[in-house]
RNA sequence: GCGGUCGUAGCGUAGUCCGGUUAACGCGCCUCCCUGUCACGGAGGAGACCGUGGGUUCAAAUCCCAUCGACCGCGCCA
């Protein structure tokens, strides 16, 4: 038996070939005119879902050697004859564009390439799974309702809650923090966040999926660094062992660490303009990772020691009084898919951070508390997974990493 | 928010610089023909008021103004 959609169709007089495609790949199916199911296999149209049953027979006419005979075929759903977007596009020249094809996703979703790419984070996740399930990682699932922003700087989306404002979860941060402070050591959790940025980028949506781990007992940033690598060694791994087509190299340990001050420098000595003296623009990320492709030949780089104004109030500084903070990016090819840090767990120099920042302690309140009654020194680091599925199968647009995007424009479907 | 590019049949494009009669091509769709296709082939056909509004002109897809939308880059952010 085959079930699936009727990927091509070729009608002759006296015999009807169908091609029906899965998740197994392509089967095809022949009809001669003989055969009772002949009038129903003319009748198809394309992308209509059938069900044959019938004979499987070896043949060297066959496209991958083996084709149906039918001694039955349904037709479980007729599909329209026009289509508003091609499913199979090897004819006609270029792909359509992208936001119409968002717009019909279910059919995109349809193109074995299109799949390839959430079988491929499925695979990915499963590797970062392994390394948390190994080492012991508790899953928590934090809410996407907060009565206070969260904190990373980004715009926040408010929505009503009955006589209330809530705000959507920016990043799971406090929640995160505070399993550390419910004594877990180490936590992950896997869910949506929002931005309520007007970003019109390649890389930027306003919901998108977060992976976001936290480690107790941690003596530095350096900690932290030291286990992302192990995690993303494993999701790339796994990758590695699941589609040995794509031809991935596993990353090496350990990942090249820069802190700002050098990779300024060393921007500067590249001739490469700088534009914030304490932060790096898309194109300095850019360059500063063919940098360390050229050097060390890696495609992860760390960028560390952030300038406090670049960090949030909650980045613990690299010693007290240090203007630097325990704060890392990583960038891969040339894109941020991580920030990661050593939190701040001393109340008072908590305080004074957020004082310094300007923010109100009041709203935070809640927050601070965490650590008010013992809370083991922690850090922990936040990923973006479509951005590694990005670079990683080279796709041009987050959003083609995203089963449906949502950004400033689309909310449907 | 700023800058750039682009809106022409269901889809992808040409035509726009240099205005001129039925807006072209490929795919898809419809009808007919074809016993082994595999980008099947052959014959015929339908389908576009050229994003929208205004202007210039004898004449506008084409020139001018406005407007809407989309994408890319930057900013913001991750």
């Amino acid at each position: 038996m085959i079930q699936g959609f009727v990927q091509a169709l070729r009608v002759q007089s006296k015999i009807v070939f169908i091609i029906v495609r899965n998740m197994r790949g392509l089967t095809q199916i022949v009809v001669m005119a003989e055969n009772s199911e002949f009038e129903i296999a003319k009748s198809l149209t394309l992308e209509s879902v059938i069900r044959a049953r019938g004979e499987m027979k070896d043949t060297s006419q066959a496209p991958g050697g083996k084709e149906m005979h039918p001694t039955k075929i349904e037709i479980l759903s007729k599909a329209e004859p026009e289509l508003p977007i091609p499913v199979v596009s090897i004819k006609g020249g270029e792909e359509t564009d992208a936001p119409l094809r968002f717009d019909y996703r279910w059919l995109d979703l349809r193109k074995p390439e299109k799949a390839l790419i959430f079988k491929v984070w499925t695979e990915f996740e499963k590797g970062w799974r392994k390394y948390w399930d190994k080492e012991g990682f508790t899953q928590l699932y934090p809410p996407a309702f907060m009565s206070t922003p969260s904190e990373t700087g980004a715009d926040v989306f408010e929505v009503n809650y009955f006589d209330k404002k809530a705000y959507l979860a920016q990043s799971p941060q406090f929640y995160k923090q505070m399993a550390i402070a419910s004594g877990f050591e180490k936590v992950f959790m896997v869910g949506p966040v929002f931005r309520a940025e007007q970003s019109f980028t390649t890389r930027h949506v306003t919901e998108f999926t977060g992976w976001d781990f936290e480690i107790a007992y941690v003596n530095s940033h350096e900690d932290v660094m030291n286990a992302e690598e192990g995690m993303i060694i494993s999701g790339f791994e796994q990758l590695a062992k699941s589609f040995p087509e794509l031809n991935l190299e596993v990353p090496k340990k350990s990942f090249p660490r820069i802190t700002m001050v050098e990779a300024k420098k060393i921007l500067k000595s590249l001739g490469v303009e700088s534009g914030e003296e304490h932060d790096l623009s898309p194109e300095e990320e850019r360059a500063i990772s063919e940098y360390v492709k050229k050097e060390f030949n890696h495609d992860f780089v760390f960028i560390t020691e952030y300038h406090k104004s670049k960090s949030a109030f909650y980045h613990m500084r690299l010693e007290e009084g240090s203007d630097r903070s325990r704060r890392a990016d990583l960038l891969y090819k040339g894109i941020e898919v991580t920030t990661l840090a050593q939190r701040e767990h001393r109340v008072e120099i908590l305080e004074k951070q957020a004082k310094e920042k300007g923010m109100n302690l009041k709203p935070l309140k809640d927050y601070v508390n965490f650590f008010r009654y013992g809370c083991p020194p922690h850090g922990g680091g936040g990923v973006g997974p479509a951005r590694f599925i990005m670079r990683i199968l080279d796709l041009p647009n987050v959003r083609e990493a995203t089963y449906l995007p949502r950004d400033v424009k689309r909310l449907n479907p």
